[in-house]
DNA sequence: ATAGTTGTTCTAGTTGAACTAGCACAAAAT
DNA sequence: ATTTTGTGCTAGTTCAACTAGAACAACTAT
């Protein structure tokens, strides 16, 4: 389990968190059932706040992906589905939108609309 | 054409206007050599700041949506191709989402990923 | 039962992007 | 020549993101 975030980077640090582990959940990196290393300890390991990394498992939380409890920490959810048609799709739409010089501002403002 | 912005959103003015524009330049709606209001004059219409309406028509002239020049304004640049095929991929995208209970923002964070 | 762990909740302070405001200027249109 | 319009600059405000510290509730482990 690997998780890189950038302190200079635009996107809060809270969204790269949530980012990183929800890509590892949707590609089975992260089995159902497993632990996540609690808030502080991830906190301190990245050097960032507890509370930086909570806001990150919460929105997991909210998401379906993961599950928090006290004293025990954040586990992977048992996922009902699969992301693979999702994941394909997604690969095929960027690879679209890049082959058109399509800026990843635009394109993610394209699925913001869809999305309403 | 018809420009809404809602200044409680938490998507920033400039980046609702570059989303409004883009999508009526994808979608022909603003057809090529077409003019849009001067700065100044959206801004007063919209009730905010030029610099802010500026900010949108820069990051659109980045994208190369639009041409901007002093004393004439902005212009509708002349597309090179056509994005229906991104625009089906981006409603198929956002279909399979929604269906599969995938926030927005999990969604754009996979996208976001997936453009690096 | 007891003690330790961990998420939850609260207050409070800092930082930086977004936005506003006003001005002077350069290039283009008229 | 005058007006229009984008460009560039400085400066101030607002708010989300982030940090920090503390107390607490639920759960685990012994």
């Amino acid at each position: 389990m690997l998780i890189r975030v950038d302190p200079a980077s635009e996107t809060p640090l809270f969204e790269q968190l949530a980012t990183s582990i929800r890509s590892s959940v949707i590609d089975r990196s992260l089995a159902a059932g497993e632990r996540l290393p609690t808030a502080r300890a991830l906190a301190e390991s990245l050097g960032i706040n507890m509370h930086t990394v909570l806001r990150a498992y919460q929105e997991l939380r909210d998401e379906g992906f993961i599950e928090l409890r006290r004293g025990r920490g954040a586990i992977v959810s048992a996922s009902p589905h699969s992301y693979d048609s999702l994941a394909a799709g997604v690969a095929a739409v960027v690879a679209d939108a890049r082959s058109n010089n399509v800026s990843l501002a635009a394109l993610t403002a394209l699925i913001r609309e869809e999305y309403q």
